[in-house]
DNA sequence: ATATTTTATAAAAGCGCTTCGATAAATAAT
DNA sequence: ATTATTTATCGAAGCGCTTTTATAAAATAT
């Protein structure tokens, strides 16, 4: 068996409460006995149990971390990069992060298991949730802090991606290239981050005072590539073509590609293309795409700060991070 | 404040040691109370609390998770899957599981806290790990399963890739479907795994009583997509060419696509490519690329498995387990 | 029937820490 | 110097379970 705090305290000549303090950086402790104390622990090489500690002082130091089924498989690392930041975060503060999925369909005896467990301080969630499920948590009492995802109608601590200012920025820098005309391609308005997106983009376009009601298609149900090769098509078969495009998401642009491609048009010669997500494939396209690129890591790091804060009781805390998007700049656009 | 086994116990009538036993499964309790505990325990809706489990029982009920960092972020979500195959396996049998990363380059202090907190029953390990590391871990006395990763001299129970068997049975593939001049590139001999394919590609061949050395391109030095574009440039120089090739892995096999586009070309007419790993770019290229599946949620699956025979004292325990590959048809092959 | 073994339950100890109240030492106020 | 106050340390209780040991009840053997 591993050594324990008792033998660290006889060995140090001082009482296990007295050990207790040291370890926990509390108060009254003279400098000099909490260097003695100190020197016997790195001596022995002394860690307390994690069991122990958390027995007696109801605190874990877990954070439970919770995404959704369909999300967790997805093939971009989306949700894998937010869990590494909150991991590393987690880790600088000696927090440990406990994953589960759940199911989408909602289940009260799917409460995972470390919250009946009381094995978590606290809880993140990835991705959109069962609001019903969140319910389920907020009763628990338990501090839970949402990212990516914002329930319609109530109000939760959450880290958000700018969208809006990230669609703006991306339609800016197609305006400074010189481009007056340009277009938006983008489904499924129901979805939140898609419908920021296009305001972003209407913002930019009327800040910049140019016109783009006709410049806009986002009639398709989806926001897959194949939707958005045929959002291109209806764009160049218009009699005036635009000479650039703002693709409210990567797979979108993907799909634009393809149908300039098909049309035997040439990018970024003919039209350019800003798309959004910098997903892997991006990279390896011909040309490779221009995106704006969402900071993932530090929506995970930022999502742990804002738990501990809550967990701790700091009252500091803001109820709606948004974390800012980057241009990557690649080789689908020109200037005019 | 939670509900405890001491309440459970007073509600039902019975000590607090019954009420354990019942919770644990253990042998010596009539029916009749085991029922009656059960039934109070549902109704209180009781879950023992984790700490206090652990404190008493010196079982963590974790599993520690280690990668090293530089697999960590890579873009591939290998790991990712091979993790979420751990953690679905864990949970079947009320695991958790503590995920780190450590760097690659050793050092003693960077062992994971959980081995010093013994916070962990065992560990899994994925990807290369550092010899000295491992012995560090060797030396706690925990349990220890590698995945993906086989170390030189030493043995240790491990989950593997079976990449002699999956490279025979794309090789075969390749014979059945009529060719007999299959090259083979795949740089970096000193991989393991590449070195294996390798074994398994020759295996095939010689089966099929095929010559082969002049196919055989492998004096790259890594197994990046460039490696196989200039691998396959060389093929194409030759004064015989292939009518297939199999690359060691997709990434090459993509810098292959493009060697025999660049060369005017066309796959699968003139020459049929199979690649291996089976990374999501492969289902997107033109045309979508033939290739061998690794089962990463089973290696993950597989590996829990095997701590938790060791954690649980099963003798029974395989020393090396392999994961076979599976052939992914697409559209990269034709018959001849 | 009684003695012996087996089985079911209870009481109590203990896992390794934190924390609270008590006590001792040091400092400040009289 | 003496008392009051503050600061540092200690002892003991307790966190919520498991596990060992003791005890009572049931089953079997004599």
């Amino acid at each position: 068996m591993n050594i324990t705090i008792k033998e660290v305290a006889e060995k140090a000549g001082v009482s296990q409460s007295t050990v207790s303090l040291v370890l926990n950086n509390k108060k009254p402790v003279r400098e000099s006995t909490r260097k003695k104390v100190l020197h016997v622990i790195e001596e022995m090489d002394f860690y307390p149990r994690r069991s122990a500690r958390t027995l007696a002082s109801r605190k874990t130091g877990n954070i439970g971390f919770v995404i959704s089924d369909v999300h967790f498989t997805r093939a971009e690392p989306f949700y894998t990069r937010i869990f590494l930041g909150c991991e590393f975060e987690a880790r600088q503060f000696d927090y440990y992060i406990l994953l589960t999925s759940v199911e989408s369909t909602f289940s009260a005896k799917k409460i995972p298991r470390f919250l009946k467990e009381g094995n978590v301080d606290g809880v993140i969630t990835a991705g959109s949730m069962n609001d019903r499920w969140l319910y389920e948590i907020r009763k628990m009492g338990i501090p839970v802090v949402l990212i990516d995802y914002y329930p319609p109608k109530q109000k939760w601590p959450c880290v958000l991606i700018d969208n809006a200012e990230g669609a703006r920025k991306a339609v800016q820098y197609l305006q400074k290239l010189g481009h007056t005309k340009i277009a938006f391609i983008g489904g499924s308005v129901y979805h939140p981050s898609i419908q920021e997106r296009f305001r972003g983009y209407s913002l930019a376009m009327q800040e910049a005072r140019l016109d783009f009601e006709k410049w806009v298609i986002r009639d398709e149900e989806e926001t897959r590539a194949e939707d958005g090769f045929k959002a291109m098509q209806k764009i160049l078969s218009q009699n005036e073509l635009p000479t650039a495009v703002f693709a409210a998401n990567d797979a979108m642009a993907l799909g634009a590609l393809k149908a300039i491609h098909a049309k035997g048009l040439r990018m970024p010669e003919d039209i350019s293309i800003v798309g959004f997500d910098n997903i892997e494939v991006t990279n390896h396209t011909e040309p490779p795409l221009t995106t704006m690129n969402v900071r993932m890591e530090e929506m995970g790091a930022k999502a742990v700060a804002m738990v501990r804060d809550i967990i701790d009781g700091k009252k500091s805390l803001q109820e709606k991070i948004l974390v800012p998007v980057d241009l990557i700049e690649r080789k689908s656009c020109r200037a005019i």
